[in-house]
DNA sequence: CACCTGTTATATTATAAGTATAACAGGTGG
DNA sequence: CCACCTGTTATACTTATAATATAACAGGTG
């Protein structure tokens, strides 16, 4: 499974448990109809709050990402759906970061690069 | 001066202000030495309270994008300073917003279109 | 029937955000 | 000197959210 929290981080421990599964899905670790461990299993693994896990495991279903099947718990299932609004968002915030890059004096050049590198290791 | 707050938004404010003055910086909508507006001035322009912009006004301060001169207030300062670690943040952010957008089935064409014009928007 | 699944409810603790009021140090201009 | 502005700090309060804890329920499985 190799989900990675840091507990130190400002960031929610549900919230990094997403992108983590996200992240795992672009990279192919986790396939289309694969199964995911169940609240209370990988709430044990990881030491963390079997709610806390249901909250990860919400969002996703609700972005899309996560179905359940009473008899099988939850497997992960892309929904493709809403491209546009996907790309409204993944606009605003790559607005923001990039931003934020200019400021930093990273060039045109090196976000071309981070971006193309990224995009291989996804496949894209 | 064209802050926009979204008060219905789940991103605190101080972190929209934080972005709307980074991004005002980006766009050269705000130039290298030009004065902010006080923290109380900036708080009744908005409609929130002096705290809330003094948090963000100590967060840029912090970040290197603004510094304070106790005769002139707060003005934009940017330091360009750790650009690696910069580089650092921007890849990470990026790995993350490319994982949804893939899983999205945002092709490569469509990122880099969308880098590409922001790119240019910024000057970059 | 025991055991697993997700789900819901409720309560508690901790942390962060935002507001409110007040005060202090220091620079500015009348 | 004095009123007025600046950022900054302190304190207190409310609200919202995150995370934990305990418990129970409906439903599928062996």
């Amino acid at each position: 499974m190799l989900i990675e929290i840091d507990f130190s981080s400002d960031e929610a421990i549900y919230q990094q448990l997403c992108n983590q599964i996200i992240l795992g899905i672009a990279t192919s670790r986790f396939t289309d109809g694969e199964e995911l461990p169940s609240v209370r299993q990988m709430a044990d693994e990881i030491g963390i709050n079997m709610h806390t896990v249901n909250k990860a495991y919400t969002v996703l279903k609700q972005e899309g990402f996560v179905k359940v099947d009473r008899r099988r718990g939850a497997f992960i299932s892309v929904d493709d759906r809403n491209k546009e609004r996907a790309r409204t968002l993944v606009e605003k915030n790559l607005r923001v970061l990039l931003a934020e890059a200019r400021c930093r004096k990273l060039t045109r050049s090196d976000i071309f690069a981070l971006v193309e590198q990224i995009c291989d290791e996804y496949g894209m």
